[in-house]
DNA sequence: GGCTTACATATCGTAATACGACATAATAAC
DNA sequence: GTTATTATGTCGTATTACGATATGTAAGCC
Protein backbone atom coordinates (compact mmCIF):
# COMPACT_ATOMS: atom_id res chain seq x y z
CA UNK A 1 0.00 0.00 0.00
CA UNK A 2 2.37 2.35 1.07
CA UNK A 3 6.49 2.26 0.79
CA UNK A 4 6.75 1.09 4.31
CA UNK A 5 7.15 -2.59 3.59
CA UNK A 6 11.26 -3.34 3.88
CA UNK A 7 13.89 -1.33 5.47
CA UNK A 8 11.70 0.60 8.87
CA UNK A 9 11.39 3.73 7.90
CA UNK A 10 13.67 4.42 11.05
CA UNK A 11 12.72 7.86 12.35
CA UNK A 12 14.75 9.81 14.58
CA UNK A 13 13.86 10.58 17.60
CA UNK A 14 13.99 14.45 16.62
CA UNK A 15 11.55 13.46 13.77
CA UNK A 16 8.96 12.43 16.74
CA UNK A 17 9.88 15.60 19.23
CA UNK A 18 9.41 17.57 15.88
CA UNK A 19 5.90 16.32 15.37
CA UNK A 20 5.18 15.97 18.82
CA UNK A 21 5.94 20.10 19.28
CA UNK A 22 3.75 20.85 16.58
CA UNK A 23 1.21 18.81 17.92
CA UNK A 24 1.81 21.10 21.68
CA UNK A 25 1.38 24.18 19.40
CA UNK A 26 -1.71 22.99 17.92
CA UNK A 27 -3.51 22.37 21.02
CA UNK A 28 -2.05 25.10 23.11
CA UNK A 29 -4.22 27.27 19.95
CA UNK A 30 -7.13 25.22 20.54
CA UNK A 31 -7.46 24.75 24.16
CA UNK A 32 -7.37 28.77 23.97
CA UNK A 33 -10.15 28.42 21.50
CA UNK A 34 -12.28 26.55 23.42
CA UNK A 35 -11.25 28.38 26.77
CA UNK A 36 -12.70 31.58 24.52
CA UNK A 37 -15.60 30.15 23.38
CA UNK A 38 -17.11 28.42 26.99
CA UNK A 39 -16.24 32.02 28.45
CA UNK A 40 -17.91 33.46 25.79
CA UNK A 41 -20.90 31.10 26.57
CA UNK A 42 -20.47 28.32 23.89
CA UNK A 43 -19.18 25.31 23.52
CA UNK A 44 -16.73 25.39 21.51
CA UNK A 45 -18.23 23.54 18.47
CA UNK A 46 -21.08 26.39 18.33
CA UNK A 47 -18.36 28.62 17.76
CA UNK A 48 -16.93 26.79 14.74
CA UNK A 49 -20.59 26.40 13.14
CA UNK A 50 -20.90 30.44 14.13
CA UNK A 51 -17.52 31.33 12.16
CA UNK A 52 -18.41 28.25 9.45
CA UNK A 53 -21.68 30.54 8.56
CA UNK A 54 -20.01 33.94 8.99
CA UNK A 55 -17.30 32.85 6.67
CA UNK A 56 -19.57 31.29 4.46
CA UNK A 57 -18.44 32.37 0.78
CA UNK A 58 -21.34 32.71 -1.67
CA UNK A 59 -25.03 33.61 -2.44
CA UNK A 60 -27.50 31.80 -0.49
CA UNK A 61 -27.20 31.30 3.60
CA UNK A 62 -25.75 27.92 4.04
CA UNK A 63 -27.67 25.01 5.11
CA UNK A 64 -27.59 22.06 7.49
CA UNK A 65 -25.36 20.54 4.93
CA UNK A 66 -23.36 23.10 3.91
CA UNK A 67 -22.56 23.44 7.75
CA UNK A 68 -21.90 19.36 8.28
CA UNK A 69 -19.17 19.40 5.50
CA UNK A 70 -17.53 22.66 6.51
CA UNK A 71 -16.85 21.34 10.12
CA UNK A 72 -16.35 17.38 8.81
CA UNK A 73 -18.91 16.00 10.99
CA UNK A 74 -22.25 13.65 10.00
CA UNK A 75 -24.80 15.59 8.93
CA UNK A 76 -27.34 13.72 11.82
CA UNK A 77 -24.22 15.44 14.00
CA UNK A 78 -24.87 18.89 12.59
CA UNK A 79 -28.26 19.03 12.69
CA UNK A 80 -28.40 18.04 16.01
CA UNK A 81 -25.77 21.10 16.48
CA UNK A 82 -28.17 23.10 14.62
CA UNK A 83 -30.96 22.73 17.32
CA UNK A 84 -29.08 23.37 20.23
CA UNK A 85 -28.23 26.71 18.96
CA UNK A 86 -31.22 27.88 17.68
CA UNK A 87 -32.84 26.98 21.03
CA UNK A 88 -29.92 29.15 22.52
CA UNK A 89 -31.28 31.96 20.30
CA UNK A 90 -27.94 31.51 17.92
CA UNK A 91 -29.34 30.88 15.16
CA UNK A 92 -32.58 30.63 12.64
CA UNK A 93 -34.03 28.48 10.75
CA UNK A 94 -35.64 29.16 7.79
CA UNK A 95 -36.72 26.75 4.92
CA UNK A 96 -35.28 27.17 1.76
CA UNK A 97 -37.96 28.06 -1.41
CA UNK A 98 -36.32 26.70 -4.00
CA UNK A 99 -35.93 23.18 -2.21
CA UNK A 100 -37.81 23.01 1.12
CA UNK A 101 -35.40 19.86 2.07
CA UNK A 102 -32.93 22.39 2.70
CA UNK A 103 -32.92 24.55 5.77
CA UNK A 104 -31.35 27.65 5.66
CA UNK A 105 -29.44 29.00 8.49
CA UNK A 106 -28.82 33.09 9.80
CA UNK A 107 -26.38 34.52 12.85
CA UNK A 108 -29.41 36.31 15.15
CA UNK A 109 -27.82 39.47 16.52
CA UNK A 110 -26.80 38.33 19.70
CA UNK A 111 -24.84 35.73 17.73
CA UNK A 112 -23.17 38.25 15.61
CA UNK A 113 -22.01 40.36 18.57
CA UNK A 114 -20.60 37.25 20.28
CA UNK A 115 -18.61 35.95 17.56
CA UNK A 116 -17.08 39.48 16.78
CA UNK A 117 -15.72 39.34 20.30
CA UNK A 118 -14.68 36.30 19.96
CA UNK A 119 -12.85 37.31 16.67
CA UNK A 120 -10.76 39.84 18.25
CA UNK A 121 -9.58 37.90 20.86
CA UNK A 122 -8.71 34.68 18.30
CA UNK A 123 -6.76 37.40 16.15
CA UNK A 124 -5.12 38.93 19.06
CA UNK A 125 -3.92 35.47 20.30
CA UNK A 126 -2.79 34.12 16.56
CA UNK A 127 -0.84 37.18 16.43
CA UNK A 128 0.91 35.51 19.38
CA UNK A 129 0.98 31.51 18.34
CA UNK A 130 0.88 31.75 14.82
CA UNK A 131 5.21 31.90 14.70
CA UNK A 132 5.58 29.59 17.02
CA UNK A 133 2.86 27.37 14.58
CA UNK A 134 5.02 28.19 11.57
CA UNK A 135 8.31 27.32 13.65
CA UNK A 136 6.86 24.02 14.53
CA UNK A 137 5.48 23.05 11.60
CA UNK A 138 8.51 23.73 9.96
CA UNK A 139 10.41 22.06 11.79
CA UNK A 140 8.81 18.55 10.76
CA UNK A 141 10.35 19.04 7.35
CA UNK A 142 14.13 20.09 8.96
CA UNK A 143 14.31 16.99 11.31
CA UNK A 144 13.11 14.89 8.26
CA UNK B 1 -14.78 44.07 30.07
CA UNK B 2 -12.45 44.47 27.38
CA UNK B 3 -11.59 47.07 24.33
CA UNK B 4 -14.34 46.39 22.46
CA UNK B 5 -16.83 48.85 23.97
CA UNK B 6 -16.73 51.63 21.51
CA UNK B 7 -15.86 51.45 17.54
CA UNK B 8 -17.16 48.13 16.85
CA UNK B 9 -13.69 46.74 15.29
CA UNK B 10 -15.59 46.24 11.84
CA UNK B 11 -14.48 42.89 11.09
CA UNK B 12 -15.08 42.22 7.06
CA UNK B 13 -17.07 38.88 5.56
CA UNK B 14 -13.27 38.00 4.33
CA UNK B 15 -11.80 38.02 7.49
CA UNK B 16 -14.82 36.14 8.85
CA UNK B 17 -14.03 33.52 5.83
CA UNK B 18 -9.87 33.33 5.85
CA UNK B 19 -10.33 32.39 9.64
CA UNK B 20 -12.87 30.11 9.14
CA UNK B 21 -10.80 28.59 6.24
CA UNK B 22 -7.71 28.27 8.64
CA UNK B 23 -9.88 26.32 10.87
CA UNK B 24 -11.65 24.22 8.42
CA UNK B 25 -8.10 23.29 6.90
CA UNK B 26 -7.17 22.13 10.85
CA UNK B 27 -10.10 20.62 11.24
CA UNK B 28 -8.87 18.16 7.57
CA UNK B 29 -5.58 17.43 9.18
CA UNK B 30 -7.39 16.48 12.52
CA UNK B 31 -9.82 14.23 11.12
CA UNK B 32 -7.17 13.08 9.19
CA UNK B 33 -5.09 12.11 11.80
CA UNK B 34 -7.83 10.51 14.39
CA UNK B 35 -9.27 8.41 11.39
CA UNK B 36 -5.34 7.10 11.17
CA UNK B 37 -5.61 6.76 14.51
CA UNK B 38 -8.57 4.80 15.01
CA UNK B 39 -7.73 2.65 11.60
CA UNK B 40 -4.34 1.87 13.80
CA UNK B 41 -6.70 0.51 17.01
CA UNK B 42 -5.40 3.11 19.04
CA UNK B 43 -8.22 6.15 20.42
CA UNK B 44 -6.97 9.62 18.77
CA UNK B 45 -5.62 10.67 22.59
CA UNK B 46 -4.05 7.60 22.65
CA UNK B 47 -1.68 8.51 19.85
CA UNK B 48 -1.21 11.61 20.79
CA UNK B 49 -0.04 10.11 24.06
CA UNK B 50 2.58 7.89 22.20
CA UNK B 51 4.04 10.68 20.04
CA UNK B 52 4.31 12.81 23.16
CA UNK B 53 5.99 10.05 25.10
CA UNK B 54 8.11 9.47 21.63
CA UNK B 55 9.19 13.10 21.30
CA UNK B 56 10.19 13.90 24.60
CA UNK B 57 13.05 15.30 25.24
CA UNK B 58 15.14 14.73 28.31
CA UNK B 59 16.63 12.30 30.10
CA UNK B 60 14.61 10.36 32.02
CA UNK B 61 11.42 8.97 30.92
CA UNK B 62 8.12 11.05 31.30
CA UNK B 63 5.67 10.90 34.07
CA UNK B 64 1.85 11.31 34.17
CA UNK B 65 2.45 14.34 35.05
CA UNK B 66 4.60 15.37 31.84
CA UNK B 67 2.45 13.72 29.93
CA UNK B 68 -0.55 16.08 31.14
CA UNK B 69 1.22 19.10 30.49
CA UNK B 70 2.37 18.41 27.25
CA UNK B 71 -1.10 17.52 26.40
CA UNK B 72 -2.57 20.20 28.22
CA UNK B 73 -5.28 17.87 30.34
CA UNK B 74 -5.95 17.87 33.67
CA UNK B 75 -4.02 15.15 35.81
CA UNK B 76 -6.14 13.21 36.74
CA UNK B 77 -7.58 12.68 33.33
CA UNK B 78 -3.45 12.18 32.25
CA UNK B 79 -3.99 9.12 35.09
CA UNK B 80 -7.03 7.37 33.15
CA UNK B 81 -5.45 7.38 30.02
CA UNK B 82 -1.94 6.13 30.72
CA UNK B 83 -4.41 3.20 32.92
CA UNK B 84 -6.18 2.49 29.57
CA UNK B 85 -3.50 2.46 27.44
CA UNK B 86 -1.48 -0.20 30.19
CA UNK B 87 -4.27 -2.29 29.65
CA UNK B 88 -4.01 -2.02 26.07
CA UNK B 89 -0.33 -3.11 25.90
CA UNK B 90 0.87 0.01 24.91
CA UNK B 91 2.74 1.56 28.14
CA UNK B 92 4.65 0.26 30.56
CA UNK B 93 4.28 1.98 34.07
CA UNK B 94 7.54 2.32 37.05
CA UNK B 95 7.06 3.90 40.22
CA UNK B 96 10.37 6.27 40.00
CA UNK B 97 13.03 5.25 42.59
CA UNK B 98 13.95 9.07 43.21
CA UNK B 99 10.81 9.72 43.68
CA UNK B 100 8.22 7.52 44.33
CA UNK B 101 5.54 9.25 43.67
CA UNK B 102 6.17 9.53 40.29
CA UNK B 103 5.23 7.20 37.47
CA UNK B 104 7.90 6.98 34.69
CA UNK B 105 5.87 5.82 31.22
CA UNK B 106 8.10 3.45 28.21
CA UNK B 107 6.56 2.46 25.08
CA UNK B 108 6.20 -1.28 24.47
CA UNK B 109 7.28 -2.83 21.44
CA UNK B 110 3.63 -2.89 20.78
CA UNK B 111 3.09 0.64 20.94
CA UNK B 112 6.81 1.98 19.28
CA UNK B 113 5.53 -0.39 16.12
CA UNK B 114 2.17 1.53 15.96
CA UNK B 115 3.28 4.84 15.89
CA UNK B 116 5.81 4.37 13.37
CA UNK B 117 3.54 3.17 10.99
CA UNK B 118 1.32 6.14 12.08
CA UNK B 119 4.25 8.58 11.92
CA UNK B 120 5.09 7.53 8.12
CA UNK B 121 1.09 8.46 7.24
CA UNK B 122 1.38 11.58 8.88
CA UNK B 123 4.79 12.93 7.25
CA UNK B 124 2.96 12.00 3.96
CA UNK B 125 -0.42 13.37 4.69
CA UNK B 126 1.39 16.38 5.53
CA UNK B 127 3.34 16.71 3.09
CA UNK B 128 -0.03 17.60 1.31
CA UNK B 129 -1.94 19.59 3.95
CA UNK B 130 0.81 21.56 5.09
CA UNK B 131 0.64 24.01 1.89
CA UNK B 132 -2.87 24.94 2.39
CA UNK B 133 -2.44 24.95 5.96
CA UNK B 134 0.43 27.85 5.91
CA UNK B 135 -2.13 29.37 3.44
CA UNK B 136 -4.79 29.76 5.15
CA UNK B 137 -2.68 31.09 7.93
CA UNK B 138 -1.44 34.05 6.53
CA UNK B 139 -4.53 34.45 4.34
CA UNK B 140 -5.68 35.35 7.84
CA UNK B 141 -3.36 38.34 7.91
CA UNK B 142 -3.56 39.48 4.23
CA UNK B 143 -7.46 40.01 5.07
CA UNK B 144 -6.87 42.08 8.48
C1' DG C 1 12.52 13.99 64.99
C1' DG C 2 7.63 15.14 64.40
C1' DC C 3 4.07 18.02 62.06
C1' DT C 4 2.19 20.56 58.36
C1' DT C 5 1.96 21.57 53.65
C1' DA C 6 2.44 20.52 48.92
C1' DC C 7 2.69 17.29 45.17
C1' DA C 8 1.85 12.97 42.05
C1' DT C 9 -1.22 9.78 40.97
C1' DA C 10 -5.63 7.37 41.33
C1' DT C 11 -10.87 6.66 41.72
C1' DC C 12 -15.62 7.71 41.00
C1' DG C 13 -19.72 9.94 39.47
C1' DT C 14 -21.31 13.23 36.01
C1' DA C 15 -21.94 15.68 31.79
C1' DA C 16 -21.38 16.61 27.01
C1' DT C 17 -21.64 15.28 22.23
C1' DA C 18 -20.62 12.57 18.03
C1' DC C 19 -22.17 8.66 15.87
C1' DG C 20 -24.89 4.60 13.91
C1' DA C 21 -29.29 3.16 12.89
C1' DC C 22 -33.35 4.53 11.62
C1' DA C 23 -37.39 7.67 10.11
C1' DT C 24 -39.60 11.28 7.26
C1' DA C 25 -40.16 14.55 3.71
C1' DA C 26 -38.95 16.46 -0.64
C1' DT C 27 -36.78 16.17 -5.06
C1' DA C 28 -34.70 13.85 -9.11
C1' DA C 29 -34.32 10.21 -12.48
C1' DC C 30 -36.10 7.36 -15.63
C1' DG D 1 -45.61 7.73 -11.80
C1' DT D 2 -42.59 4.69 -9.31
C1' DT D 3 -38.06 4.36 -7.52
C1' DA D 4 -33.79 6.15 -5.97
C1' DT D 5 -31.45 9.83 -3.85
C1' DT D 6 -30.95 13.75 -0.88
C1' DA D 7 -31.72 16.78 3.42
C1' DT D 8 -32.88 16.85 7.80
C1' DG D 9 -34.40 14.95 12.16
C1' DT D 10 -34.75 11.47 16.34
C1' DC D 11 -33.10 8.21 19.61
C1' DG D 12 -30.04 5.23 22.15
C1' DT D 13 -25.21 4.39 23.02
C1' DA D 14 -20.43 4.95 23.96
C1' DT D 15 -16.41 7.52 24.89
C1' DT D 16 -13.81 10.58 27.68
C1' DA D 17 -12.60 14.85 30.17
C1' DC D 18 -13.50 16.90 34.36
C1' DG D 19 -14.52 18.12 39.43
C1' DA D 20 -14.38 16.34 43.82
C1' DT D 21 -12.02 13.52 46.48
C1' DA D 22 -8.62 9.99 48.35
C1' DT D 23 -3.96 8.07 49.19
C1' DG D 24 0.75 7.87 49.38
C1' DT D 25 5.16 10.37 49.19
C1' DA D 26 8.23 14.19 49.73
C1' DA D 27 9.65 18.72 51.52
C1' DG D 28 9.72 22.51 54.83
C1' DC D 29 10.11 23.98 59.32
C1' DC D 30 10.59 24.40 64.50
Amino acid sequence: MTSVRRGEPGLSSEQYAAIADFRFQLRRFLVFSEGAAMKAGLPPQQHQALLAIAGHRGEELPSVGVLARQLLIAPNTAAELVHRMEQGGLLTKTASVDDRRRTELGLTPKAEAILRRLTVAHLEELRVLEPALVRALGGIDRAE
